[in-house]
DNA sequence: AATATTTTTTAGATTAATCTAAAAAGCTAT
DNA sequence: ATAGCTTTTTAGATTAATCTAAAAAATATT
């Protein structure tokens, strides 16, 4: 097993596992991957298997599956080439932030240690991507930005849902009919003083009220 | 037939038909694509069958092949892509022009015409790439290189053997026996005044004294 | 707990690209 | 012009990724 390659549907399949299973820190079921790759429930089972025997994931018939260490090495050297090239995109090449994802999801896959070494320093070692995710370094390490509850931020700045304190089902079924979920961005319009509750601006959707109690188990990154 | 796609190894063997069928006027022989394709010839036979069926070779059994306009097109496309990714990794990103190939083989095939549209842009609408060779632009069209003898370049110059303009046999087999074919680079290192013949130097290989006849049959690209 | 529903897996096909081995066509040299 | 050699094509498998339909397992409901 000297340098083990991967397909390009494997790689977006391993960047799928990382995603779900560490966003909700638990394991990623056949259908939600099926519904994430926009594919067949039945496609996931076979490649599930195939990537588990190449030791990328775990997967357990019936049980879902998780990112392995491997797995997630892989993916975080995907999502770097991912985030640099839409520094590219936007820095260098005047793209707009909503035209970069689909080339950037080509770009991604191209191999070559020596492109990526030297776009990275070409862009001048980038920490962010334009939508202000973090860019791993060739180790894989990011810096983790630090989770704080939407009560804490001030108003006017803008932020992105990163995980919840209170993962309870009626917080989470809230939290769906609000249109809000992990990664989505808000903005902090305005905060009433006499019950606590926030106007925040959901980017791309509505301006809604959030309670106080709600706000203080939204984690957010400001950015 | 909205805007039909073709597949990465489709528009290798595209290119590969255009490159051979071009070069040499007449059609190109399977063995010589599979040669070219590093693939076997029963391979060849049934991707020509496939693209002449797409329109973009033209193919007859035992016959050979020979690109279309169609396939031309696309063939250009190609090569512009892969032209330009040269510049921006030479020029931009530090690349040497022998570290270039494997990754502009890669790139050359990203789908999106405003990133190439930029990228031209942001390179300065090069016309050549590192290699001198000509970058077609979004219409196919590019700055045909005009054709000298190589008698007549300048010592100390650099030039491209491009067409010959005797294609006898004997003078064919006296190329190969120099190592000299189309795409050589040629370096005029000096003439000799009592006899007309030149000393070039064939790139990364060996130096060699070139009759003045061979001078006035090679057709060379100064670059 | 037993049944009904949903989710997931398997079985069996399909498409793209490739291969090996054998058959067919084309060339060549006497 | 024909026998022998080379080139090319076909026939039949193989691998990767996908699909539909049916079977099996897990979950939910009464």
């Amino acid at each position: 097993m000297i340098d083990q390659s991967f397909t390009f549907v494997e790689e977006n399949y391993i960047k799928a596992v990382y995603h779900l299973s560490t966003q909700n820190g638990k394991s990623v079921s056949t259908n939600a991957l099926a519904d994430e790759m926009q594919t067949k429930a039945a496609s996931v089972s076979d490649m599930l298997k195939k990537l588990s025997q190449k030791n990328v994931v775990f997967y357990q018939k019936y049980k879902g599956a998780s990112i392995s260490p491997k797995g997630k090495e892989i993916a975080l050297k995907v999502i770097r080439k991912h985030r640099l090239w839409e520094v590219f995109l936007v820095d260098q090449l005047k793209f707009k932030w909503d035209e970069v994802h689909d080339v950037a999801e080509q770009l991604e896959h191209i191999k070559s240690p020596l492109l990526i070494s030297r776009l990275d320093e070409f862009l001048g070692f980038p920490k962010h991507d334009p939508h202000g995710d973090p860019i791993p370094d060739e180790h894989g390490n990011f810096a983790q930005v630090k989770k704080e509850p939407l009560s804490e931020i001030d108003m006017g700045k803008t932020c992105q849902v990163i995980a919840v304190d209170d993962s309870s089902t009626a917080f989470l079924k809230y939290l769906d009919k609000m249109g809000i979920s992990i990664g989505t961005k808000l903005k902090v319009e305005d905060k009433n003083e006499f019950d606590g509750s926030l106007d925040v601006v959901i980017e791309g959707s509505k301006s809604i009220t959030v309670s106080p109690r709600a706000a203080e188990n939204l984690l957010v990154a400001s950015e």
